[in-house]
This record gives structure tokens, C-alpha cells and sequence, in this order.
DNA sequence: TCCCGTCGCTAGCAATGCTAGAAATCCAGG
DNA sequence: CCTGGATTTCTAGCATTGCTAGCGACGGGA
């Protein structure tokens, strides 16, 4: 087996685990497009193999289960995220920490079950110490580069979880239809107004 | 039927109500003890007719099906928080602000179960403008008592909306191992202090 | 050409929420 | 004390879910 993947120069084993590898990221997408239109609900193990054009046990060769499918596209929404952070630049007179809030405000309301995949479903993703997947820690990072301006001699990763929080809360309660929209832009005033600590309260 | 209802007092009518309205009272009950001990996972509706000792079907004379038990149990639950909240007092030299926020997340901490029902869990719960249950109300209305301390000139309801939010991000972040339990302390204090605009900054 | 190993599929299991129809129960009236 | 009729409760079952065992087919190496 050895020999011979030596001899012609491992094309067949590599073509297999590129197409497996291509087949891996299909089911992915699909489960994140079925999630995006009609909810999570709606992803069951039937109709994502039906999208996918294989049969159910095709999933479980390449995921322990439905849930570590959940997890690959919550892991891989992290990066979208920390992209979408990254590129998001303070418009006309806002200032960084606004344009991060506003770009996670927008990005969780847009894509709702590609968020709730990623902070509100149980996850056994690990967030302590060990093996944090680097789209986590993008994504963290760029909040940390947003609180920065503002930071003062306050500690920058605790502050970064307090406004991280604060978004997070703000994110899922508008979601699920527990705050008043009318309130949508005073709140972020006020938040953004609280963890700048009045440094022009020109706005309150 | 009406006549003799009147005559003999409506005490079979009324018996057979209130037993009617224990029963389901028992099936609220039994369905967060289970789902406190277990997780909702646990709380099917097989188990749950099993322990308040009646068959399934019964189950859907009270309800109209698992969601509407859910949501009762959450709505409950609103209660709980509200008299929680209502009898957390300021410890020696704490603000009340600071009472509120601990005694919420000490809540939500130890009854994950129900607070996830309560404002994690999808649900059709009327937030909005029509029928909001009392206990929804009582709740906020303890969080606006709270903030209105360092209100200053700020809109109450949206910065107890904003109060509120960041305690529900740091909840449920928390309860997903999504921050680190080492910035717990520091964590609050930021919130804390941001909201209170800098009042007495000796904390930082 | 044959053979073996890998691969994917068909078919099925246990558990879930929910419901129809049978069985049991209960309370007047005789 | 019985009996009829209505109400209540249970048994049994359906469709759907996540997941898996075991068979068949395909393809590359001798």
C-alpha cells in the first residue's frame, strides 16, 4: 500500500481525501443554508443528507453526530464573524468601539441560527485553556482591538467580556423579542456611552 | 346542570376545578423539578406523565402541548426572579445596583434549567405592547427600581434594558463556558462601574 | 480476470411529540 | 340500589427524529 502510494506519486489517495475532504465542507454549507432558511429545526439528518445528494450514514462517516455538525459550522461562523469585525470601520465620526457593536449587532440579527449556533446552542466547543479553534480567538481578538480606544487602565480582556456580554445579551433578547425595539439605538448610546466612562457625554 | 349546581352549593363544579387547577399546578411543578435536576432534555412527556402519575394524553387537557407547559413553567419562573430580586438588599456597602446584578446571576446560575426557559428558549411569550404576564412585568419593574439610582438623565427603561442585557450576556456566556470564571469578580465591577459613570472610581 | 477492501445505501431501531378511539368513571334520576 | 349519558382517562398507535447494522456494489492491485 505504502509502495505503491510512493510509486504513483500518492494521486489516488490524495484525489480520495481531497474529494472527502470537499464533500466534508458540502455538508457543512448545507447544514448552514438549511439553518438560515428555515431554522435549526429544520435540519434534520434526512433532509441535510437529501441536500447534500447521499444518504444519511454519509454524515456520520464524516461527524460523530448531528451535533458536531452544529459545532463545524458554529466554528467556522466564528471566523465569518471576526472577519466581519475586521473589516468594520468607523464610519463619519463614530468611533471604533460603535462600528465593532454595530457590525455584531447587525451580523447576529442577520444571521440568526448561524449565531445561535455559535453562542447560544449547548456546545461542548472548548472555551477554557485547551484547544480554543483560532476562529474563536480571532473573533475575541478583534473585540479586544475595538475596546482598546476606550480602555484606560481598566483590564482589556475582562472588558472585552463585559462589552462582549453586553452585545451578547442586546443580541438575543432584540431576537427573541424581549426589548422594545423602539429602544434599539438609546440603548447602544447608553452602553457605548457607559464603557467609553463619559468621555463626551455629548450625547446623553 | 345549572340548576343543581346552584342548588347544592356549585361544590362539585367547584371541587372538580379546583382539583383540575392542582393538577396542573402539579404538572408545572413536576416539569421544572425535572427539568432543574435533569435538563429539559430529560423532560419528556412520557417522564412527565410517569411522575405526576397520569397518562400523556392527560397532559394535553391542560396544555395544548409541550411549548405551552414550557412557557408556564417560565413565566412562573418570572416570579421567582421578581421576589428574588425584590428582597435582594445591598450588603454593607454595596449600592443596590450592584445587589440586583449579584442576585440576578445568582439566580441564573443556580436554576440554569429555568432560566433558560425563562429567556433562553425560543417561546411566543407576549414581550411586546399586549398581554404581558404579571410576573414579566414584576421583574423588570424591580430592574428599573435598581438602576434608578445612578439613572442620572438617562431613559430608565433603556438603560435597564441595557442593565438587563449585560447580566443576561454574562448569564448565559457564563453558564456556556464561553468566558472565563477568573474575570468574574473583575467582570461585574466593569459593568458595574460603567453604569454608574464613574460615581466613585476606587474600585478601578 | 479475479479478489479484496473500501464505500455508500437500504432497512431498521429506539425514542420523541402528539392523537384517535376505546374503556372506565362519575353523577344525576328512577 | 341500579341505570343512562356524559365526561374523563387510558391504551395503542402514527409520523418523525437521531443513529446504526449489515448488505451490495464499485474499483484498484495481482
Amino acid at each position: 500500500m505504502s509502495s505503491s502510494a510512493r510509486l504513483c506519486g500518492v494521486t489516488i489517495q490524495d484525489r480520495r481525501e481531497r474529494e472527502r475532504a470537499e464533500r466534508h465542507q458540502l455538508i457543512i454549507d448545507a447544514a448552514r443554508d438549511l439553518a438560515e432558511q428555515e431554522g435549526w429545526d429544520a435540519v434534520t439528518t434526512r433532509r441535510l443528507a437529501e441536500k447534500v445528494e447521499y444518504s444519511q450514514p454519509v454524515l456520520y462517516s464524516h461527524f460523530k453526530g448531528k451535533d458536531a455538525i452544529v459545532r463545524a459550522v458554529a466554528i467556522q461562523g466564528c471566523g465569518d464573524l471576526a472577519r466581519v469585525l475586521r473589516e468594520a470601520r468607523p464610519s463619519r465620526g463614530g468611533s471604533r468601539l460603535r462600528a465593532a457593536a454595530e457590525a455584531y449587532l447587525r451580523f447576529a440579527r442577520e444571521r440568526p441560527a448561524l449565531y445561535d449556533a455559535m453562542f447560544v446552542q449547548r456546545s461542548d466547543i472548548p472555551w477554557g485553556t485547551d484547544e480554543v479553534p483560532r476562529e474563536l480567538l480571532d473573533a475575541f481578538g478583534e473585540l479586544v482591538a475595538a475596546v482598546e480606544p476606550v480602555r484606560r487602565d481598566r483590564d482589556p480582556e475582562a472588558l472585552t467580556e463585559v462589552f462582549w456580554s453586553s452585545l451578547h445579551g442586546i443580541a438575543t433578547l432584540v431576537r427573541g423579542g424581549r426589548l422594545r425595539p423602539v429602544h434599539d439605538d438609546t440603548r447602544l448610546d447608553l452602553l457605548l456611552g457607559a464603557l467609553s466612562l463619559a468621555q463626551h457625554e455629548d450625547g446623553l
